[in-house]
DNA sequence: GACAACCTGACC
DNA sequence: GGTCAGGTTGTC
């Protein structure tokens, strides 16, 4: 579900009603989500209030007294706040009581996970130190620097350790945009290419947080609100439609192991 | 690089 | 029944 403009939308509704709310109680329904094991997780939280709301790539960083407590939504992940008494979302994992409300986590397919960590332990942290560095904090000569790799542009943007934060549905809609085939070989893009891509990574990526994210499946932000972004998609999950440059039917396949919308014409 | 694994559900 | 799904990791 959530790529880079839908944790950076999350984070920034749950930003808007969380610091400063205390953590009474936590309900931990499927302890396999969290780490410590849940009673220490449970233990730990007790307790504390939210200070600030931060994301790296496609994962949230919430701050704390002295601990940060790592959230990735994987493919399903939902973190929604509810300041007044409400139902709670379907397949919710874990409960967070607060002084004011309560936070749900609910994920459908299980995958995401949530890690309480000491505050000192952030820069060493296995998942954060593989990433690579921010797309929207990328200057182009240091784009430029990445892409001189003999690898399918599909697989590199995809690659977090590469970039991170770009997902399967903005790594097609950037290729589409930048007419750059996804089984192109990265280090063959001459440099008005790159550029162009480089541009079209800022564009789409900017308009996609202001849209607040692409809601194709069950994508919601922190107040259970869907974005708008999928309105602009011109290849994702179109097959077969016409492209909307050359009227040509959008193809499918797959491409480093991930399903693949492109135009066979418009993209080289 | 390909593929299976982790889960549940939607769609043909 | 089969295939696919916004992600990541581990295995060959």
């Amino acid at each position: 579900m959530p790529e880079l403009p839908e944790v950076e939308t999350i984070r920034r509704t749950l930003a808007k009603h969380l610091p400063g709310r205390k953590i009474e109680e936590v309900e931990i329904r499927l302890p396999k989500l969290v780490s410590p094991e849940p009673e220490r997780f449970q233990a730990l939280l007790r307790g504390q209030s939210f200070s600030s709301f931060e994301r790296r790539g496609k994962l949230l960083m919430i701050h704390l007294q002295g601990l940060v407590l790592l959230v990735h939504f994987r493919l399903t992940g939902q973190l929604i706040y509810a300041p007044q008494p409400q139902e709670e979302p379907p397949y919710t994992h874990l409960v967070f009581q607060l002084d004011q409300g309560r936070l749900f986590y609910a994920d459908l397919r299980q995958f995401g996970w949530l890690e309480l960590i000491p505050e000192a332990a952030l820069a060493s942290h296995p998942f954060l130190r593989r990433l690579g560095p921010e797309p929207l904090e990328l200057p182009f000569e240091d784009f430029y620097r990445l892409l001189q790799r003999r690898r399918r542009l599909k697989a590199l943007l995809l690659d977090q350790e590469v970039i991170a934060g770009l997902g399967n549905i903005y790594v097609d809609e950037t290729l589409f945009r930048a007419g750059l085939h996804p089984e192109r070989q990265a280090h063959t893009l001459s440099e008005a290419e790159a550029r162009k891509l480089w541009q079209v990574i800022q564009d789409v990526l900017q308009e996609a947080i202001r849209t607040r994210g692409s809601s194709v499946r069950n994508y919601v932000d922190g107040e259970g609100v869907e974005g708008t972004f999928q309105e602009q998609h011109l290849v994702y999950n179109k097959r077969q439609a016409p492209c909307p440059k050359c009227g040509q039917p959008i193809a499918y396949a797959k491409i480093a192991g991930r399903g693949t919308y492109f135009c066979p014409r418009c993209q080289r």
